[in-house]
DNA sequence: TTACTTGCAAAACGTTTGCAAGTGC
DNA sequence: GCACTTGCAAACGTTTTGCAAGTAA
Protein backbone atom coordinates (compact mmCIF):
# COMPACT_ATOMS: atom_id res chain seq x y z
CA UNK A 1 0.00 0.00 0.00
CA UNK A 2 1.55 3.42 -1.09
CA UNK A 3 -0.09 6.43 -0.33
CA UNK A 4 -2.76 5.38 2.03
CA UNK A 5 -1.46 8.64 4.15
CA UNK A 6 -4.07 10.60 2.48
CA UNK A 7 -6.86 8.72 3.97
CA UNK A 8 -5.20 8.67 7.36
CA UNK A 9 -5.33 12.29 7.40
CA UNK A 10 -8.51 12.74 6.17
CA UNK A 11 -9.52 10.63 9.25
CA UNK A 12 -7.59 12.55 11.66
CA UNK A 13 -9.20 15.83 9.87
CA UNK A 14 -12.86 14.43 11.00
CA UNK A 15 -11.56 13.46 14.07
CA UNK A 16 -12.27 9.38 13.10
CA UNK A 17 -10.03 7.08 14.53
CA UNK A 18 -7.30 4.71 12.63
CA UNK A 19 -8.16 1.10 13.69
CA UNK A 20 -6.76 -1.94 12.31
CA UNK A 21 -9.91 -2.82 10.15
CA UNK A 22 -9.78 0.40 8.66
CA UNK A 23 -5.94 -0.22 7.67
CA UNK A 24 -6.68 -3.86 6.32
CA UNK A 25 -9.44 -2.05 4.05
CA UNK A 26 -7.18 0.14 2.59
CA UNK A 27 -4.74 -1.79 2.32
CA UNK A 28 -6.76 -4.23 0.27
CA UNK A 29 -8.42 -1.67 -1.86
CA UNK A 30 -4.78 -0.31 -2.82
CA UNK A 31 -4.41 -4.21 -3.66
CA UNK A 32 -6.97 -3.96 -6.86
CA UNK A 33 -4.08 -1.75 -8.49
CA UNK A 34 -6.99 0.08 -9.94
CA UNK A 35 -8.70 -2.79 -10.62
CA UNK A 36 -12.43 -2.90 -10.16
CA UNK A 37 -14.13 -4.30 -7.15
CA UNK A 38 -17.37 -5.02 -5.31
CA UNK A 39 -17.98 -4.89 -1.45
CA UNK A 40 -18.24 -8.71 -1.65
CA UNK A 41 -14.88 -9.00 -3.21
CA UNK A 42 -13.47 -6.92 -0.87
CA UNK A 43 -14.66 -8.42 2.50
CA UNK A 44 -13.73 -11.78 0.74
CA UNK A 45 -10.14 -10.95 0.25
CA UNK A 46 -10.30 -9.77 3.19
CA UNK A 47 -11.13 -12.98 4.74
CA UNK A 48 -8.51 -14.68 2.64
CA UNK A 49 -5.52 -12.71 4.47
CA UNK A 50 -7.25 -14.22 7.91
CA UNK A 51 -8.59 -9.77 8.12
CA UNK A 52 -10.94 -10.22 10.88
CA UNK A 53 -13.18 -7.62 8.99
CA UNK A 54 -17.03 -7.76 9.24
CA UNK A 55 -19.06 -7.24 6.49
CA UNK A 56 -20.68 -4.10 7.95
CA UNK A 57 -17.52 -2.64 8.70
CA UNK A 58 -16.89 -3.03 4.96
CA UNK A 59 -19.94 -1.05 3.85
CA UNK A 60 -19.12 1.40 6.45
CA UNK A 61 -15.58 2.66 5.24
CA UNK A 62 -16.65 2.54 1.23
CA UNK A 63 -18.21 5.87 1.71
CA UNK A 64 -15.20 7.26 3.93
CA UNK A 65 -12.76 6.45 1.05
CA UNK A 66 -14.82 8.41 -1.00
CA UNK A 67 -15.10 11.33 0.86
CA UNK A 68 -11.31 11.03 1.32
CA UNK A 69 -10.96 10.80 -2.60
CA UNK A 70 -9.48 7.62 -2.69
CA UNK A 71 -11.88 5.35 -4.41
CA UNK A 72 -14.80 6.29 -7.05
CA UNK A 73 -18.05 4.40 -7.95
CA UNK A 74 -17.51 3.29 -11.38
CA UNK A 75 -20.79 1.60 -12.40
CA UNK A 76 -23.58 -0.75 -11.24
CA UNK A 77 -23.68 -3.76 -12.64
CA UNK A 78 -26.61 -6.11 -12.23
CA UNK A 79 -27.66 -4.73 -8.44
CA UNK A 80 -24.14 -4.14 -6.79
CA UNK A 81 -22.07 -1.28 -7.07
CA UNK A 82 -18.72 -1.27 -8.33
CA UNK A 83 -15.85 1.09 -7.32
CA UNK A 84 -12.12 1.59 -7.90
CA UNK A 85 -9.24 2.85 -6.67
CA UNK A 86 -8.49 6.42 -8.13
CA UNK A 87 -6.02 8.16 -5.82
CA UNK A 88 -2.89 9.03 -7.51
CA UNK A 89 -3.88 8.18 -10.74
CA UNK A 90 -5.53 10.36 -14.03
CA UNK A 91 -9.19 10.76 -14.58
CA UNK A 92 -10.07 7.76 -17.41
CA UNK A 93 -13.19 6.91 -18.61
CA UNK A 94 -14.27 3.31 -19.26
CA UNK A 95 -15.89 1.40 -22.69
CA UNK A 96 -17.38 -2.29 -21.44
CA UNK A 97 -17.68 -5.01 -24.16
CA UNK A 98 -20.47 -6.54 -23.91
CA UNK A 99 -19.19 -9.21 -25.61
CA UNK A 100 -16.71 -10.50 -22.67
CA UNK A 101 -17.31 -7.88 -20.02
CA UNK A 102 -13.95 -6.61 -20.65
CA UNK A 103 -13.25 -2.76 -19.11
CA UNK A 104 -10.82 -1.09 -21.08
CA UNK A 105 -9.48 2.22 -19.51
CA UNK A 106 -8.63 5.74 -21.78
CA UNK A 107 -8.28 9.49 -21.41
CA UNK A 108 -8.94 11.90 -23.90
CA UNK A 109 -7.67 15.62 -22.82
CA UNK A 110 -9.80 16.58 -25.92
CA UNK A 111 -12.78 15.10 -24.15
CA UNK A 112 -12.06 16.73 -21.39
CA UNK A 113 -11.98 20.36 -23.02
CA UNK A 114 -14.63 19.56 -25.02
CA UNK A 115 -16.57 19.07 -21.92
CA UNK A 116 -15.60 22.02 -19.93
CA UNK A 117 -16.70 24.15 -23.23
CA UNK A 118 -20.35 22.29 -23.09
CA UNK A 119 -20.29 22.98 -19.36
CA UNK A 120 -20.05 26.95 -20.16
CA UNK A 121 -21.81 27.19 -22.92
CA UNK A 122 -25.10 25.53 -20.31
CA UNK A 123 -23.25 28.06 -16.89
CA UNK A 124 -22.57 24.69 -15.32
CA UNK A 125 -20.28 24.09 -12.99
CA UNK A 126 -18.88 21.06 -13.75
CA UNK A 127 -17.11 18.82 -10.88
CA UNK A 128 -17.02 15.22 -11.88
CA UNK A 129 -18.21 13.42 -14.87
CA UNK A 130 -18.59 9.86 -15.84
CA UNK A 131 -18.41 8.20 -19.62
CA UNK A 132 -19.02 4.94 -20.18
CA UNK A 133 -19.18 3.74 -23.98
CA UNK A 134 -20.96 0.05 -24.28
CA UNK A 135 -20.35 -1.85 -27.19
CA UNK A 136 -17.77 -4.36 -28.73
CA UNK A 137 -13.84 -5.29 -28.32
CA UNK A 138 -12.19 -6.57 -31.41
CA UNK A 139 -11.95 -10.19 -30.39
CA UNK A 140 -15.93 -10.19 -30.15
CA UNK A 141 -17.17 -7.54 -32.58
CA UNK A 142 -14.80 -10.16 -35.38
CA UNK A 143 -16.76 -13.20 -33.27
CA UNK A 144 -20.16 -11.69 -33.38
CA UNK A 145 -19.53 -10.79 -37.69
CA UNK A 146 -17.69 -14.26 -38.49
CA UNK B 1 -50.02 8.70 -25.85
CA UNK B 2 -48.47 9.19 -29.55
CA UNK B 3 -46.63 6.27 -31.13
CA UNK B 4 -47.47 3.44 -28.45
CA UNK B 5 -47.48 1.63 -32.07
CA UNK B 6 -44.02 0.55 -31.71
CA UNK B 7 -44.46 -1.14 -28.79
CA UNK B 8 -47.69 -2.86 -29.80
CA UNK B 9 -45.65 -3.84 -33.31
CA UNK B 10 -42.81 -5.38 -30.82
CA UNK B 11 -45.12 -7.03 -29.40
CA UNK B 12 -46.43 -8.57 -32.09
CA UNK B 13 -43.08 -9.54 -33.43
CA UNK B 14 -42.66 -11.73 -30.19
CA UNK B 15 -45.66 -13.20 -30.21
CA UNK B 16 -46.96 -11.63 -26.58
CA UNK B 17 -50.20 -10.39 -25.92
CA UNK B 18 -51.03 -6.52 -25.67
CA UNK B 19 -53.45 -6.58 -22.27
CA UNK B 20 -54.98 -3.42 -20.66
CA UNK B 21 -51.78 -3.18 -17.97
CA UNK B 22 -49.32 -2.86 -20.87
CA UNK B 23 -51.17 -0.12 -22.06
CA UNK B 24 -51.61 1.57 -19.04
CA UNK B 25 -48.01 1.21 -18.07
CA UNK B 26 -47.32 2.40 -21.85
CA UNK B 27 -49.28 5.27 -21.91
CA UNK B 28 -48.14 6.31 -18.32
CA UNK B 29 -44.35 6.13 -20.10
CA UNK B 30 -45.25 8.39 -22.51
CA UNK B 31 -47.25 10.57 -20.13
CA UNK B 32 -43.66 11.32 -18.62
CA UNK B 33 -42.55 13.31 -21.29
CA UNK B 34 -38.84 12.78 -21.15
CA UNK B 35 -38.57 13.31 -17.53
CA UNK B 36 -36.70 10.51 -15.61
CA UNK B 37 -38.52 8.32 -13.37
CA UNK B 38 -38.38 4.99 -11.20
CA UNK B 39 -40.83 1.92 -11.38
CA UNK B 40 -42.30 2.51 -8.31
CA UNK B 41 -43.19 6.79 -9.46
CA UNK B 42 -44.50 4.47 -12.43
CA UNK B 43 -46.67 2.45 -10.15
CA UNK B 44 -48.10 5.46 -8.01
CA UNK B 45 -49.20 6.88 -10.86
CA UNK B 46 -51.32 4.21 -12.13
CA UNK B 47 -52.71 3.39 -9.36
CA UNK B 48 -53.83 7.75 -9.04
CA UNK B 49 -55.83 7.38 -12.26
CA UNK B 50 -57.40 3.93 -10.91
CA UNK B 51 -55.59 1.95 -13.13
CA UNK B 52 -55.16 -1.20 -11.50
CA UNK B 53 -51.38 -2.58 -12.47
CA UNK B 54 -49.21 -4.35 -9.52
CA UNK B 55 -45.73 -3.65 -9.34
CA UNK B 56 -44.97 -7.09 -10.33
CA UNK B 57 -46.31 -5.98 -13.68
CA UNK B 58 -44.67 -2.66 -14.16
CA UNK B 59 -41.37 -4.41 -13.33
CA UNK B 60 -42.09 -6.83 -15.76
CA UNK B 61 -42.99 -4.33 -18.03
CA UNK B 62 -39.99 -2.41 -18.27
CA UNK B 63 -37.45 -4.97 -19.75
CA UNK B 64 -39.93 -5.25 -22.56
CA UNK B 65 -40.29 -1.43 -23.18
CA UNK B 66 -35.86 -1.36 -23.12
CA UNK B 67 -36.44 -4.08 -25.62
CA UNK B 68 -38.84 -2.44 -27.78
CA UNK B 69 -36.64 0.86 -28.01
CA UNK B 70 -39.13 2.59 -26.45
CA UNK B 71 -37.25 3.87 -22.75
CA UNK B 72 -33.66 3.72 -21.74
CA UNK B 73 -31.77 3.38 -17.86
CA UNK B 74 -30.86 6.88 -17.23
CA UNK B 75 -28.57 6.18 -13.86
CA UNK B 76 -28.74 4.90 -10.95
CA UNK B 77 -29.45 6.94 -7.86
CA UNK B 78 -29.33 5.86 -4.36
CA UNK B 79 -30.57 1.74 -4.79
CA UNK B 80 -33.17 1.85 -7.54
CA UNK B 81 -32.97 2.59 -11.34
CA UNK B 82 -34.14 5.46 -13.01
CA UNK B 83 -35.56 5.61 -17.09
CA UNK B 84 -36.56 7.80 -19.14
CA UNK B 85 -38.49 7.95 -22.44
CA UNK B 86 -36.43 8.04 -25.52
CA UNK B 87 -38.38 6.62 -28.05
CA UNK B 88 -38.92 9.15 -31.19
CA UNK B 89 -36.07 11.56 -29.55
CA UNK B 90 -32.74 12.56 -30.55
CA UNK B 91 -29.79 11.09 -28.07
CA UNK B 92 -28.94 13.59 -25.54
CA UNK B 93 -26.47 13.13 -22.19
CA UNK B 94 -27.24 15.06 -18.55
CA UNK B 95 -25.59 17.17 -16.49
CA UNK B 96 -26.74 16.93 -12.65
CA UNK B 97 -26.78 19.61 -10.27
CA UNK B 98 -25.72 18.35 -6.99
CA UNK B 99 -27.33 21.50 -5.45
CA UNK B 100 -31.04 21.26 -6.26
CA UNK B 101 -30.77 17.77 -8.42
CA UNK B 102 -32.19 19.39 -11.49
CA UNK B 103 -31.27 17.76 -14.65
CA UNK B 104 -30.25 19.29 -17.62
CA UNK B 105 -30.51 17.79 -21.12
CA UNK B 106 -27.55 18.62 -23.91
CA UNK B 107 -26.64 17.40 -27.20
CA UNK B 108 -23.66 17.47 -28.86
CA UNK B 109 -22.31 16.26 -32.64
CA UNK B 110 -18.76 16.92 -31.62
CA UNK B 111 -19.05 14.65 -28.68
CA UNK B 112 -20.67 11.95 -30.54
CA UNK B 113 -17.78 12.21 -33.17
CA UNK B 114 -15.15 12.60 -31.27
CA UNK B 115 -16.15 9.23 -29.24
CA UNK B 116 -16.50 7.52 -32.66
CA UNK B 117 -12.64 8.41 -33.16
CA UNK B 118 -11.77 7.68 -29.84
CA UNK B 119 -13.54 3.70 -30.02
CA UNK B 120 -11.98 3.44 -33.51
CA UNK B 121 -8.52 4.20 -32.38
CA UNK B 122 -9.46 0.83 -29.86
CA UNK B 123 -10.43 -1.05 -32.35
CA UNK B 124 -13.72 -0.88 -30.18
CA UNK B 125 -17.17 -1.31 -32.04
CA UNK B 126 -19.80 1.30 -29.65
CA UNK B 127 -22.94 0.80 -29.65
CA UNK B 128 -24.91 3.21 -26.80
CA UNK B 129 -22.82 5.35 -24.32
CA UNK B 130 -23.88 7.56 -21.31
CA UNK B 131 -22.14 10.95 -20.57
CA UNK B 132 -23.31 12.04 -17.08
CA UNK B 133 -21.37 15.57 -15.58
CA UNK B 134 -21.89 16.40 -12.11
CA UNK B 135 -21.55 19.64 -10.70
CA UNK B 136 -23.22 22.77 -10.43
CA UNK B 137 -26.16 24.50 -12.55
CA UNK B 138 -25.70 28.46 -12.52
CA UNK B 139 -28.38 29.33 -9.42
CA UNK B 140 -26.38 26.81 -7.11
CA UNK B 141 -22.93 27.72 -7.86
CA UNK B 142 -23.82 31.24 -6.89
CA UNK B 143 -25.70 30.50 -3.89
CA UNK B 144 -22.91 28.14 -2.90
CA UNK B 145 -19.94 30.89 -3.37
CA UNK B 146 -22.45 34.02 -2.61
C1' DT C 1 -12.33 7.82 30.27
C1' DT C 2 -14.94 8.84 26.59
C1' DA C 3 -16.65 8.63 22.38
C1' DC C 4 -15.92 6.20 18.23
C1' DT C 5 -15.95 1.56 16.19
C1' DT C 6 -16.84 -3.07 15.86
C1' DG C 7 -19.50 -7.67 14.86
C1' DC C 8 -23.67 -9.71 14.86
C1' DA C 9 -28.09 -10.52 13.48
C1' DA C 10 -32.14 -8.43 12.11
C1' DA C 11 -34.24 -5.03 9.26
C1' DA C 12 -34.76 -2.46 5.16
C1' DC C 13 -34.79 -1.77 0.40
C1' DG C 14 -35.64 -2.45 -4.48
C1' DT C 15 -36.47 -6.21 -7.38
C1' DT C 16 -37.68 -11.01 -8.82
C1' DT C 17 -40.33 -15.16 -8.78
C1' DG C 18 -43.64 -19.40 -7.89
C1' DC C 19 -48.12 -20.16 -8.15
C1' DA C 20 -52.95 -20.40 -9.07
C1' DA C 21 -56.43 -17.68 -11.26
C1' DG C 22 -57.49 -14.87 -15.20
C1' DT C 23 -57.57 -13.53 -20.14
C1' DG C 24 -55.99 -12.23 -25.05
C1' DC C 25 -56.04 -14.24 -29.32
C1' DG D 1 -58.48 -23.82 -25.57
C1' DC D 2 -53.98 -22.82 -25.07
C1' DA D 3 -50.52 -20.22 -23.83
C1' DC D 4 -49.33 -15.95 -22.07
C1' DT D 5 -50.25 -12.72 -18.22
C1' DT D 6 -51.72 -11.25 -14.00
C1' DG D 7 -51.71 -10.26 -8.68
C1' DC D 8 -50.25 -11.78 -4.52
C1' DA D 9 -47.06 -12.80 -1.23
C1' DA D 10 -42.88 -14.87 -0.35
C1' DA D 11 -38.06 -14.94 -1.66
C1' DC D 12 -33.99 -12.75 -3.08
C1' DG D 13 -29.44 -10.24 -2.80
C1' DT D 14 -27.42 -6.06 -1.48
C1' DT D 15 -26.94 -2.67 1.84
C1' DT D 16 -28.11 -0.48 6.35
C1' DT D 17 -28.86 -0.36 11.21
C1' DG D 18 -29.72 -1.17 16.55
C1' DC D 19 -27.30 -2.81 20.02
C1' DA D 20 -24.01 -4.28 23.39
C1' DA D 21 -19.16 -5.17 23.71
C1' DG D 22 -14.62 -3.57 22.45
C1' DT D 23 -10.93 -0.16 21.71
C1' DA D 24 -8.16 4.08 20.00
C1' DA D 25 -6.64 8.26 21.76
Amino acid sequence: MKDGGAFIEFLKGKGLRLTLEREAILGEVFATKGEHFDPEELHIALRQKEANVSRASVYRTIPLLIEAGIIEEVERVDKHAHYELTYGREHHDHMLCLGCGKVIEFLSHEMEELQDRICREHGFTGETHTLEIKGYCKKCAKNKNG
